[in-house]
DNA sequence: CTCGTCTTTGAAAGCGCTTACATCTAGTGC
DNA sequence: GCACTAGATGTAAGCGCTTTCAAAGACGAG
């Protein structure tokens, strides 16, 4: 008989039924709650399912339906707040919609295409976050297939994308320290990594030209603790001549911080030193961090919604949707410290 | 004909075999890798396969295999760098292993159990994390249907446990903060919120012991940022009177800090604080904190493997694994300041 | 050319669940 | 008691892929 003895060690559908002595088809309403079932019926499926401890496959259900109610979620790694606020928001909003979250992570895998292929195998869509470790042509192969939302990156033909503004916080960044006095600024990151470090330059130069002033080239780092520590070096060296550093990220501005404290420099009075995401550490230190917020969290959601729609209709937005982004005034810039901050 | 048309707007494995002129069988074989397959037919269907953008739908092989290839996990939630490491470790572990992880947060659910429930039927195996946020009953529930393994839990029957060494490492810190002078040790943290906590308070016990003193009773608290702050604004009201603060994680320990700064108290000199985790925050603020490190990743890591392991096969394992943690001094304790630390 | 052996390919059955439509049952009105 | 209707339940087909075993094809030896 079909199904009885199947999924090894464990019940199905039909010895469910036989145990209830009903059919499969009114062990498979009552489990999706239909209301064509009698209470004295569903009373005697319930109560052979917990005697079986039945566990459906999944899987038969998702082939049967053509979903996996699932979505993908694609990101470089996971180290630093940003992305678990951003995974966190996907996950809930995702529940909410009655999906799961399959999270795949790019950081030391071989064959990174080859694997998100794997994955989208298991999945009704794909959010991904713009990065280095994911290739370009990721998205766009994709897309022929399945839909894809692409968090921190540009839309393109069938791949919608979602972000946080860049360009506006960073000239309102870069112009509260240029008000502080500040004229020798330096940027450091790298613009040609993607569009949200390009956007924060094209902020710092904006900011300047509305004083007439000329920004300085970037100083391309990319943006982990490391480099904080090598471009502090630098700068202790004399080799860079700054009185304000402008980072890309807060884990770079606050590994500077630390390398110049050790080298003997003050923040903000020898020089400036503000960075970008408020993480967790950017209030605990010695001077606080000025800073520019990102709502990491609702953009998560976003990125689920907005996968959702694709999913279920064929709801297009062609324009990538912004979230706005805060700038946090702290001590590093020059502030006089908030004591409550 | 069936499958043809399946798979709304998308290619089937017959539309890909029509294509190639080949039958479903081979298709299959090519695209499971199979050596049964000739070169020239092998090139013919993969041409059919990108020509016409095939996706297989990951649920059917799922079904025909009776294996959905991957790996749950049960987090409470996701806010610090515990749960960022424990899920990379975790994720790195599983691909390797061949494993898709599906996420769940338990926090914001309504019905946890019948989240998990719904999560057990797409996936393989469950690992969890033991925490307030997660019923004592979902392990147990679960392990009746499902392979569970439980992380910085306790071993009980079908669920197999694995955690970080506890009660050592809190002893040999309480037992430095000791031996720095200090005698008015204060626990903070909530001995009953599970075996973590615990243990940890049972090393800060017998540290004591070991010189003929008595341990204070624990300062029950969550261990929040916020309940650190309410710990110090005690402290300063003179409510509390201790010498050292032996915090349960670092996260309540930095808090503390932050606010007697504040209120115009030093750490050491005043009194020591000490931690658990060795978050990030611990090596940039001033004092750098004292603290203990667990190896997460690899914790994650371990958990994956055992779930693999408990689901291919019977190889239980009865006994809580345990991997060690290790004391990570800095000057938080009163110890002369590293400057390279 | 025939036969034997090995390799490759195809036909058929099946994995566990969903659901449309047919059938059965219970209740009500005449 | 009979006819009608609404609600509940069952039968049968099918979702897309895997894999066993039979059949076909290819190759080499006599």
């Amino acid at each position: 008989m079909a199904g009885t003895q199947g999924q090894k060690g464990g019940a199905t559908i039909y010895s469910v039924a036989e145990r209830a002595g009903v059919s499969i088809a009114t062990v498979s309403r009552v489990l999706q709650g239909s209301d064509k079932v009698s209470a004295k019926t569903r009373q005697r499926v319930m109560t052979a399912v917990e005697e079986l401890r039945y566990m459906p496959l999944g899987a038969a259900r998702s082939l049967a339906v053509r979903h996996h109610e699932a979505h993908g979620l694609l990101l470089p790694e996971l180290s630093g707040p940003y992305y678990s606020e951003l995974l966190m928001g996907f996950e809930s909003r995702a529940a909410e919609l009655g999906q799961s979250v399959v999270l795949m992570l790019a950081e030391g895998k071989d064959d990174v295409g080859r694997a998100v292929r794997s994955l989208a195998t298991r999945v009704d869509g794909i959010a991904l976050l713009a990065s280095a470790a994911i290739p370009d042509s990721v998205p766009e192969t994709l897309a022929g297939s399945k839909p894809v939302v692409v968090i921190a990156g540009e839309a393109k033909p069938d791949v919608e994308a979602i972000t946080t503004e860049n360009a506006a916080s960073a000239k309102a960044l870069t112009a509260h320290v240029l008000a502080h006095g500040r004229r020798r600024l330096v940027f450091a990151g790298d613009p040609d990594s993607g569009p949200d470090i390009r956007d924060r330059y094209a902020g710092f130069v904006a900011a300047h030209e509305d004083l007439r002033l000329t920004a300085a080239a970037p100083v391309r780092t990319d943006l982990r603790e490391s480099a904080g520590a090598e471009l502090a070096d630098r700068v202790l060296a004399g080799e860079l001549t700054t009185d304000a550093l402008v980072c890309a990220n807060d884990e770079l501005a606050l590994a500077v911080m630390k390398r110049l404290r050790q080298g003997g420099r003050t923040v903000p009075d020898d020089l400036a030193v503000v960075g970008w995401d408020d993480v967790m550490t950017a209030r605990y230190v010695e001077p606080g961090l000025t800073t520019v917020r990102q709502p990491v969290r609702e953009l998560g959601a976003l990125a689920a919604e907005r996968l959702h729609a694709r999913i279920t209709s064929a709801d297009i937005v062609d324009e990538t949707q912004v979230l706005p982004t805060q700038l946090v005034l702290r001590a590093s810039c020059g502030c006089t410290p908030d004591p409550l901050a």
